[in-house]
RNA sequence: GGAGGCGUAGCUCAGCUGGUAGAGCAACGGCCUUUUAAGCCGUAGGUCCUGGGUUCGAGUCCCAGCGCCUUCACCA
């Protein structure tokens, strides 16, 4: 135990023989400090505050004790003059960075102009026994940052605010939807079969089935399902697992947004995007011109509509119908095409050539129908898929459809996409329910799946994954994970 | 999995061609009733990520390992 954690324990011990709770309670009526400051009238008298929250400034200044007080929505300067706290000053004296109070006094401004509660009385809510991160850098080490981020939170105040904009924009998304009468629901997370993606999953096991279970890559067969149960328009925002690497862009575990409408197609999915997107980005953003690390992001509608071909075209320069050509580039860009399917190849060279400058949002549209399993194909030209993929800052965002209704065609895609693939590299794996339920009749629709993460990342400007995600996804630490590692408190399972 | 970078006090970071480990903040003691990264005086604080090796001598050089970051690979 570190001396620093010694000398605060000791404090605790000595708040105890003063007749306060270290770990204090109840301590009704406190108002955000952001609260405080907007009510606030100057020159007024006798308006009072009550606050509660974490010391992360405080200067002693002898008979008068300035502190900063922080809680999720702000600061507030607690004033602690001896005169008025006679009676509580040797539990003050007994205060450090990093501890929980209360405080109730009056309010009022100093001759610096800082709003202040002149405190009359103060509350101990509960003594931190480790000290904080330094008060001007924060936490800046990024592993500490991810490993601790319950330190990171009120030590990086950007950090709170982040993920605060990331639960007002899901929020956002659920009232964009309902108001548009779709269903929120939730299917199944752990599947006796991964489909609906081309990911490899997790398992895990049920004991007393003894029944090998896949973590979701993807929750579109269920939801399929549902429009088949007569759900005409569903969505679920819920999390997909793949086990797959890790990257700036790639956690293991991610949060989805899917939904299905009935009756509806791919063009209508673009506009339902394009407008829940703006949507998002006229209520949560300041302006439609986004930074995003060096980039910056024009998303002003509309958006860029293109067809796969015609930017393979553009881009890669080779025409999709020539594929010695195709293959030719994929030469060039040092892709081993030998032994790979056409659509692949002209997939790899896609992904190498055109992802790059996608930066404005930018509909990709009618990929080559081999790719898309899932997908129903142009009634115009069979050849592609009715499909589109979003790209913006030169990363894919969402993935969408014309649903393939068709059970024979389906299972016909199924079983192609079992052929020669390993079994933990299958694309798409044989769901027989799903294809009874298709038999049933399931309406037309149109799909969308939109990844939330990556969207938070483009609306908030993080260019790493791991600072939407609360807890990303680390290897355990190892002996130097922390000082306060407790193998004794290892208690039974709950 | 490959490549590059990083790991030093509780935190943020210095540490040169190898020569007894440094600063700021935080802490501890003292002074201070309008500070706000408060100030001033003093004190204490180290598994230099881990394990080997080279050397009279390693934070520094070499090898192996661990963790993180970036990038590539994987990835509907």
């Amino acid at each position: 135990m570190s001396k620093l954690e010694q000398q605060r324990r000791e404090k605790r011990g000595q708040i105890g023989q003063l007749g306060a709770d270290p770990y204090g309670g109840r301590f009704e009526g406190a108002e955000p400090a952001a609260s405080v400051r907007g009510r606030y009238t100057e020159g007024q008298e006798g308006q009072r505050g009550r606050c509660a929250g974490r010391i992360v400034l405080l200067r002693d200044i002898g008979k008068l004790i300035f502190m900063t007080l922080r809680d999720s929505s702000g600061t507030m300067q607690l004033g602690l003059s001896k005169k008025l706290l006679a009676g509580q000053w040797e539990l003050i004296k007994k205060l450090d960075l990093g501890d929980l109070v209360g405080a109730e006094g009056t309010l009022g401004t100093t001759k610096t102009g800082e709003l202040t509660i002149w405190v009359e009385h103060l509350t101990m809510l509960s003594k931190a026994l480790l000290p904080p991160p330094e008060k001007f850098h924060g936490l800046a080490d990024v592993d500490l940052r991810y490993r601790r981020r319950y330190v990171d939170l009120w030590a990086n105040p950007e950090v709170m605010e982040r993920f605060q904009r990331r639960s007002a924009m899901t929020a956002s998304i659920r009232g964009f939807l309902q108001a548009r009468g779709f269903l929120e629901v939730e299917t199944p997370m752990m599947q006796t079969v991964a489909g609906g993606a081309a990911a490899r999953p997790f398992i895990t096991h049920h004991n007393t089935l003894d029944l090998d279970l896949y973590l979701r890559i993807a929750p579109e067969l269920f939801l399929k399902r549902l429009l088949v149960g007569g759900m005409e328009k569903v969505f679920e925002i819920n999390r997909n697992f793949r086990n797959e690497g890790l990257s700036t862009r790639h956690n293991p575990e991610f949060t989805m947004m899917e939904l299905y409408q009935a009756y509806a197609d791919y063009h209508d999915m673009m506009d339902l995007t394009e407008s829940l997107i703006g949507h998002l980005i006229e209520t949560h953003c300041a302006g439609s011109v986004l930074p995003f690390g060096e980039m910056e992001i024009d998303f002003s509608r509309p958006w860029r509509r293109a067809r796969y071909a015609d930017l393979l075209a553009e881009y890669a320069g080779c025409d999709i119908e020539d594929l010695p050509a195709v293959r030719k580039k994929a030469r060039e860009l040092n892709l081993d095409e030998t032994g790979m399917d056409d659509a692949v190849v002209i997939n790899e060279v896609f992904e190498a050539t055109v992802e790059s400058h996608l930066v404005p949002p930018t509909f990709v549209l009618d990929y080559p129908a081999a790719l898309c399993p899932l997908t129903k194909q142009s009634a115009a030209d069979p050849r592609w898929a009715e499909r589109f993929e979003l790209f913006a800052g030169a990363m894919e965002l969402a993935n969408a459809y014309t649903e393939l209704n068709d059970p024979d065609v389906q299972e016909a895609n199924f079983r192609r996409q079992l052929r020669g693939l390993s079994a933990d590299e299958t694309m798409a794996k044989m769901d027989g329910d799903f294809i009874t339920a298709l038999k049933y009749g399931m309406p037309p629709a149109g799909g969308l799946g939109i990844g939330i993460d990556r969207l938070i990342m483009l609306l908030t400007n993080a260019t790493s994954i791991r600072d939407v995600i609360l807890f990303p996804l680390l290897k355990p630490a190892g002996s130097g994970a922390g000082p306060e590692a407790l193998p004794e408190a290892a208690g039974p399972s709950t």
